[in-house]
DNA sequence: ATGAAAGCGCTAACAG
DNA sequence: CTGTTAGCGCTTTCAT
């Protein structure tokens, strides 16, 4: 291979147009022109400059491209965390569809906290991005409005905010779909858990629906775990307890539902460690269909997300907005759920 | 909430510095030095001027910024699969530290192919990023050399490339040892997993120290498995056959060092689908100790590397480079891996 | 078909 | 302490 022994890098100064210019002995505006293929330029000056470039080594400098023409293509993608996978998934699809629309994803992961959320898109703002993609929105809304209001567009993928454009599924309804499971299978005493640290409206929607399944069957009261994994304590019904108080005794819960998959693999995880038995002991269903539920060593009961979907439709809604050919007030598109039944939840066994 | 009927989002131009200077009625380099805070501005007029700031909903052009500063404060990150755990955690790693020196990572996934993996590097290169780090490089080291060479920083982390900084762990060693573990339970005939579309310099600096290990202990011959879950057949020895083929029969495989763990957990999973037992029939070993290795009903022995530590390591070093504190040739920092032994492997029980 | 000139929003000397 | 000026590299009229 025999690296040169350039001990110093020597990073050399990027050629500008006007090197190119000069070199081809032509004007910058000519240049410019075959750069952007525009009609009206000579096949042989056009050779010409093509060489120049190569010779060079010209890159165009998009910033300086984006200063004039007042806008970019970079679309800032906001992220709760990209360790969990659903939004990995989401990312890695989001990131596809802008590029196959010409727009660079600027990601922003946020930890689910509202202060590096607002932050982030700060950061973003400075950066000029044509738009702004929420795959979740944990902020204080009435800030972000404020910040984001008129700057540029978003559009929330897989979470929402009232304002801006929405592309998700129906909460609510995934919620009711994912607790009816449960109810139809015969548990009586299911609960809700949720991670604090990711919980947004998309959380707030299941729960209503988990809330509205059990007042169809006649059900209640609403049993809400908010746990941190791994933690062996969680706050049940706003009081701080061992989670597995949840699971013993009398007035025991039977089923789970986890308004995320992250969440419910956890659990089952926890329930593993202290020997209780899924779905023997205690029937979990989860939501967003990440891969890892698929595995025949986890096969979590789940209401599944078309990822792909959202991100196509969120992508080709923010790219409608920014291009001019969408107007109007906020646009909410909603896409199906669909509950995919695996090994984590059984029918209630009769003592 | 009552969102105001303004249907059209009507964006409105961004304030620049120069509607700041007037409102405040300064001149624009005045607005300029409070923006960044430089000393020798009175008290007074640095009031003034925040004011003005605040309310015009001014921010500082960073595009333009740059462009005069001819350098930026974005990080190029080049992903193989940002659906990798394993990748998703680093991007995580990486960003955080990245935005903890003032740089903002954009990101790039290249799902192991090396065309996609240049263009996203020219993406990166029109956007004219203060450095690119690779989280993975599968590409052809000719041309990429070519169009990165004295244009940029670049550091490969998990990876290499020869030229460039590189903060890895020793693969070499850590194919060794977890194949040394296999060895060491007794397993006489230990094979190697690899997913291709992932393969890079890394994997291979893991084959030679599988390879290494199984020499140390007077084994062989070599098996290579190259295997694109979750197909039933696979490359082995370099030709095409059902996979089973390799745990089946006289000569067959007891064992399996996989390259990483996205590959060795779809082995448990192909397994778990035949109905090989793990690791009764099979022992496997995996590489890099993903979050999902941990679960208990994964429960994969690895080697893990340090993620938070060649994350902050690999930020570290091209940020020196950037700012001219590194000069120099190429600098290699190689950290520990450590061996993280769970349930997937066991000693040989002799027939 | 090509070139000249005027900025985009900002920083970085340098003057006052 | 504050203002003036000259670009950064490019696009975009408008002339030629």
């Amino acid at each position: 291979m025999a690296v040169p022994h350039d001990s110093a890098p020597a990073m050399r100064r990027h050629p500008t147009i006007l090197d190119v210019a000069s070199h081809a002995g032509v004007s910058k505006s000519t240049v410019s022109n075959v750069v952007r293929g525009l009609p009206g330029v000579s096949e042989a000056t056009r050779r010409r400059v093509r060489t120049a470039i190569r010779e060079l080594g010209y890159r165009p400098n998009v910033l300086a491209r984006q200063l004039v023409q007042q806008r970019t293509s970079i679309l800032g993608v906001v992220v709760g965390d990209l360790a969990n996978p659903f939004f990995a998934e989401m990312a890695k699809s989001v990131e596809r569809q802008a590029a196959a629309r010409g727009y660079t994803a600027m990601f922003c992961n946020t930890e689910g906290d509202s202060q590096s959320e607002l932050a982030g898109v700060e950061t973003l703002l400075e950066h000029r991005v044509a738009g702004i993609v929420f795959l979740a929105f944990s902020g204080d809304s009435r800030t972000m409005q404020e910040t984001l209001q008129h700057q540029v567009p978003a559009v929330f993928v897989s979470c929402s905010a009232g304002w801006g454009d929405v592309v998700s599924v129906d909460d609510a309804f995934g919620g009711r779909l994912g607790t009816r499971h449960l109810v139809e299978a015969g548990h009586r005493r299911v609960a809700y858990l949720s991670i604090p640290e990711l919980e947004d409206a998309s959380d707030h929607a299941r729960w209503d629906g988990y809330c509205e399944a059990l007042k169809e069957a006649g059900l209640g009261p609403q049993l809400k775990i908010s746990w941190t994994p791994p933690s062996d304590q969680a706050e049940i019904d706003g009081v701080e307890r061992p989670l597995l108080d949840v699971f013993t005794g009398p007035g025991r819960a039977t089923a789970v539902f986890a308004s995320n998959d992250v969440a419910a693999i956890a659990l089952q995880e926890f329930a593993d460690r202290v020997s209780l038995h899924v779905p023997g002991d205690v029937s979990i269903v989860g939501f967003d269909d990440v891969p890892m539920a698929g595995l025949a060593r986890i096969a979590l009961t789940t209401v599944a997300q078309p990822r792909d979907e959202l991100a196509r439709l969120g992508i080709a809604t923010i790219a409608d907005r920014i291009e001019g050919r969408l107007k109007g007030p906020p646009k909410r598109t909603i896409v199906d759920v669909n509950l995919v039944a695996r090994n984590s939840t059984a029918p209630l066994r009769r003592a």
